[in-house]
DNA sequence: TGTGCCATGTAACGGGTTACATGATTGT
DNA sequence: ACAATCATGTAACCCGTTACATGGCACA
C-alpha cells in the first residue's frame, strides 16, 4: 500500500484535490499511514497519466486553480485489485519502545519526562479519535470500526504505561549521567539463539 | 533511530557479529523495528570507521571468518546521547487497517479470510512474545516491560477483532465482484474539513 | 502588517528492502 | 545428495521525507 494506491482509495469516496487528500489522510487515516505533499502530488500526476484518475481543473475566482480528481472505472478496478492482493501487514516503528528497552542507560528524571510525554501523546490521540467521528460522510460503519480499533489499542497502551509507571521509572540509572557498570564479557549470542 | 544506532544499542549488551544482531532484532525487538543484512553490515562498517565500535575478526576453524564487534567508550556515549535526544515517536503502518477501511469494496468471503489471517497472525505473535522470555540475558526488567507492553497492545487488538468479527464481515459487499453502487457526486472535502 | 490557511508543485536527500553473489558445515 | 544454518557483504532500487519555491486571500 503506497501513497499511489492510498490516493486512489480515498478518491473512491468522491472527487478531491491533492490538498483535500492530505487533510483526509490526517484524519482517521493518520493512525496507520501518513503522506506528505511531496508524495501525493506526484502520485496524482502518475495516476492521471495512467488513466486511473481524471482531472478536472477548476480555475476559481482569484485563487490558484484547484485541480479536482475523480477515479475512473479503470482506477476503481485497479484499486479493488490491489485490495484483494494486499496481505494483512501491520508494522510498528517505535522510538519510544527502543528508548524504553534501554531505560537502564538513562537518568531517572529524563526517563520520567520521556514517559510522561508519551502518555500525554496517547491521551491526545485518544481524544482526537473520540471527537473526529463528527462529520458527515466520515461516520460510515467502516470508519467507525477502524476508529474503534485504534481506540482499543491506544487505550490498552495508555493503561499499561500508567499501571507500570513506577516500575518503568525504577529501571532508570540512579546516577544522573547514565554511567552504569557494564556486564563483563557479555555476549548477545545466547539471547539470539532463542529467537 | 536508524539501524546504525540500533546496532550500537544492541552491542551495549555485549559483543556480537552482524549475523547475531539480525537474530537479536528478530526477537523482542521485532515488535517495533526491523533490520535486514543490507542495512546492518554497512552500518557496522560505518560505526567501525568512526571508532564507535571495535572489530575483532575471529577466523574460525574452517568456517567463514566471524567478525565480532564491541562498543567503544565513545560509542557508548554516542548511543546514550542519541537516546537522550530521541522523541517518543510511535508510527504504525498497517495495510490491514487500510483494507478494513475499504471493506465495503470487497466480497464477504475474501474479507472474512483476510480478517481471520490477521487474527491468526496476532495469536502467533502473542504466543511468541509469551515464550520468548526464556533465555538468559534477555529476561532483564526492561525487556520484560517492553514485552508486557506488546502483549497488552496485541491482546487488545485481538479482543477487539474477535468481538467485532461479525460487524466487520457485515460491511463487506454482498456481491462477489465487489461492484457496489457509488455515492453520486460525493466529495471528500466535507470529511477533510473536520480533520 | 503579518500570521495562517488555501493551493500546487519540484528536487535533493536519506534510508531501508530486495536481490544477488559466495561458500563451508551440519543434519536428514 | 539436499536442505538448512552459519556467515559476510554489494548494488540497484523503491519510496518517502524535507526543504524549497510561489502566491493570493482572509482575518486580527
Amino acid at each position: 500500500m503506497n501513497v499511489r494506491e492510498l490516493c486512489l482509495g480515498a478518491l473512491t469516496f468522491g472527487e478531491a484535490s491533492g490538498y483535500d487528500l492530505k487533510k483526509f489522510f490526517e484524519s482517521t487515516f493518520s493512525q496507520f499511514c501518513a503522506a506528505g505533499y511531496g508524495s501525493i502530488y506526484p502520485a496524482l500526476a502518475e495516476l492521471a497519466a495512467e488513466g486511473l484518475v481524471r482531472c478536472t481543473g477548476e480555475a476559481q475566482a482569484g485563487r490558484p486553480e484547484r485541480k479536482l480528481y475523480q477515479v475512473t472505472e479503470a482506477g476503481r478496478k485497479a484499486f479493488v485489485d490491489s485490495l484483494l492482493q494486499a496481505s494483512p501487514t501491520h508494522r510498528v516503528k517505535s522510538d519510544f519502545l527502543v528508548v524504553l528497552y534501554f531505560a537502564h542507560l538513562l537518568p531517572t528524571a529524563h526517563l520520567e519526562a520521556f514517559l510522561d510525554k508519551r502518555i500525554a501523546g496517547l491521551e491526545q490521540q485518544i481524544g482526537f479519535l473520540k471527537t473526529c467521528h463528527r462529520g458527515a460522510k466520515d461516520s460510515t460503519q467502516n470508519n467507525k470500526l477502524v476508529r474503534g480499533y485504534g481506540l482499543a489499542v491506544m487505550s490498552a497502551a495508555h493503561d499499561y504505561l500508567r499501571r507500570h509507571h513506577h516500575e518503568i521509572i525504577q529501571m532508570a540509572a540512579a546516577s544522573p549521567a547514565g554511567q552504569r557498570p557494564r556486564r563483563d564479557s557479555a555476549t548477545l549470542t545466547a539471547d539470539a539463539r532463542q529467537a
